[in-house]
DNA sequence: CTCTGCGGGCGTA
DNA sequence: TACGCCCGCAGAG
């Protein structure tokens, strides 16, 4: 192998050696070679059944998130993440208490409160969107992608109601998310010792709704401030740790010591899992802690549930620290990488034009990412596509078999293969992968210009270049305008002149057997909503209606290797897709 | 009127 | 027992 012919962003990993990898035992692990061409440069790498490193890259990953919503006990994060409004895959996130859309459960799918008879976690099933029942296709090429009302007697005033463009004489139709296992996709909320835990299972089968409309002006008027100051605090830990590093260690509180007296996401005491105490919190100065509230309160804003932004500073500088730059591949995950629908603007596309370097990378190699056509999957290796990886939140304490071993999932089917290769995350994990090495390069690609640009980019001469890179990202989720094209963003409940009658109560989904086919639970096997499950999208962008309802369900798992319901199959069965199921396949480099 | 969260209750596996 | 989901209620905007 050429090492001089690989990108910048490489060579520190492919000069290394293997003889320096941090886990020598992965070297002899050659099961399957593939060769990929990732630019101009050939990367061996060894598929494995058993978990290995990618260098300094996967081990960091891993490393976070391997909780469940519903442990006992949650582990302490060093550093938050930047609030994610699209979680499309599973996965889990921690937010800082201060940002106000984690405060709020904010998410761009259309989430409904469902109670989970636990009142120290919010459960919300998502609902899916609204179609056009003759999938039309307004002037600007857009699809109609209502967002359905959050309240139940709003959504059923939109069920039937006329298609919103006025050349289409259809009618809304709720396509129902069926991501997780065939039932909806569901969000956690749990707020435990300071700080939000986030996870989601399943991921959605349906095109992404569109946004709400009092989310898109709270966007604009608040550019990720609150993010931002999660950002800060985090460089500032990581400048501070650079000359205290002996002090880092990864905590866990005790559940029992979590809980506080007052009511479940309305806590008002500081004693949630941490009590700031000024004696043993060193404070020092911060002048970079920004405002974090509007000066005029914006209807959504609500008072702050935990502590105050003082006590907050304190806690993150006595208990986060160290920037990961895994935060920055994560929004890169985030941003550009799940397939959008509804026409709409990719975020990649923003974070691309500002880093054309990273563009090239990620839309040139051959790892998948970013399908396009079936083409792509057809041509390519089978061998590449054995590349399943976890979600962005890996769960370590589940089996991963090579699902694509099977036979049955070839080409037969068109979507199947959509949603394999969607599900299959080569791009994402590859992806994730390549970010983390640019994070760690950042200057490689991005050029003085862009970080002269950054205003506070003189006030942090010890910041380190992926620090600034992380810092653009929120900037490009906020200026790509990720919202759908097809309705005014100044509006987001349809208004109709007419209502289709209350239907009657009905079990399973009140508002999705609009002549969807019918299958027994037994015929499948698995504890999964008897309707069609959706694939997904490949290329993310346009996926006619009837696409999402024309696939046959899988018929090979029993379900019995899942340990909850829709979490993880672990059988080498079709339903993996449905149940988003973790398909770890161990990649490690090997040097010729 | 809608959003949001809570919680009782029921059915299913 | 866990889960999905319906429903009504209440507070807030
Ligand atoms: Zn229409
Ligand atoms: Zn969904």
């Amino acid at each position: 192998m050429n090492y001089c012919s690989a990108p910048a962003i490489l060579q520190p990993y492919l000069t290394k050696g293997a003889q320096n990898l941090p886990h020598n035992r992965d070297k002899n692990l050659y099961q399957k070679s593939v060769k990929i061409q990732c630019l101009h440069v050939q990367v061996e790498m060894t598929l494995t059944e058993e978990p290995t490193f990618l260098p300094s890259i996967k081990s960091r990953e891993e490393q976070k998130h391997k909780w469940d919503i519903n442990d006992n006990a949650l582990p302490l994060v060093e550093t938050f993440d930047m609030f994610t409004e699209w979680p499309a895959e599973n996965c889990r996130y921690v937010y800082n208490v201060e940002v106000e859309d984690a405060r709020r459960h904010v998410s761009g799918w259309a989430m409904r409160n469902t109670n989970n008879h636990n009142a120290h976690i919010l459960k919300k099933s998502c609902l899916g969107v609204y179609v056009c029942s003759h999938d039309c296709t307004l002037e600007n090429g857009a699809k109609i992608n209502l967002r359905p009302a959050i309240c139940d007697k709003a959504r059923r005033k939109q069920i039937g109601k006329p298609c919103p463009n006025v050349n289409c004489k259809g009618r809304l139709e709720l396509l129902s998310c069926k991501g997780h296992c065939g039932y909806p996709v569901t969000h956690f909320w749990r707020h435990v010792h300071g700080a939000i835990y986030f996870q989601a299972k399943g991921v959605h089968d349906h095109p992404q709704p569109e946004v709400k409309a009092s989310s898109l002006s709270r966007r604009h008027q608040k550019m990720t401030r609150q993010q931002h100051k999660v950002m800060i605090t985090n460089l500032l830990n990581e400048r501070r740790n650079r000359k205290l590093p002996s002090e880092r260690h990864k905590k866990t509180v005790p559940y029992s010591e979590c809980v506080c007296s007052c009511p479940p996401f309305e806590c008002t005491c500081k004693s949630v899992g941490y009590t700031y105490n000024p004696a043993t919190v060193p404070r020092r100065p911060n002048p970079w802690t920004p405002q974090i509230y509007e000066a005029t309160p914006s209807p959504w804003q609500r008072s702050s549930s935990v502590g105050s932004a003082e006590s907050q500073a304190a806690f993150f500088n006595d208990s986060f620290s160290n920037v990961d730059h895994l935060t920055c591949s994560d929004q890169i995950h985030n941003v550009g990488i799940h397939p959008q629908f509804n026409n709409q603007k990719y975020p990649c596309d923003s974070v691309s034009n500002m880093f054309p370097k990273m563009n090239i990378i990620f839309q040139q190699n051959n790892f998948g990412n970013t399908p396009s056509t079936d083409d792509t999957y057809r041509n390519s290796s089978p061998n590449l596509r054995v590349y399943k990886v976890h979600d962005c939140a890996p769960d370590e304490r589940s089996v991963y078999p090579n699902y694509f071993g099977d036979e049955q999932h070839k080409i037969e089917n068109s979507m199947k293969i959509k949603s394999e290769l969607r599900d299959s995350c080569v791009d994402m994990d590859t992806k994730d992968n390549f970010s983390s090495i640019l994070s760690s390069s950042t200057d490689d690609f991005c050029g003085d210009d862009i970080l002269n640009g950054l205003d506070y980019s003189g006030s942090y001469g010890d910041i380190l270049d992926p620090d600034l890179f992380q810092s653009l990202i929120p900037r490009c989720m906020s200026d790509s305008a990720t919202y759908p094209m097809n309705t005014s963003p100044q509006t987001t409940t349809p208004q109709y002149a007419e209502l289709k009658p209350i239907r009657s109560r009905q079990r399973q989904g009140s508002f999705t057997n609009i002549n969807q086919p019918q299958f027994k639970s037994s015929d499948i096997g698995c504890k999964r909503r008897n309707e069609d499950p959706s694939p997904f999208t490949l290329d993310g962008i346009q996926m006619p209606t009837s696409f999402y309802r024309s696939i046959d369900p899988p018929k090979q798992c029993d379900g019995s290797q899942m340990r909850h319901h829709g979490e993880v199959c672990s059988c080498n069965c079709a339903l993996k897709q449905y149940c988003n199921c973790n398909h770890s396949i161990n990649i490690t480099f090997t040097y010729k």
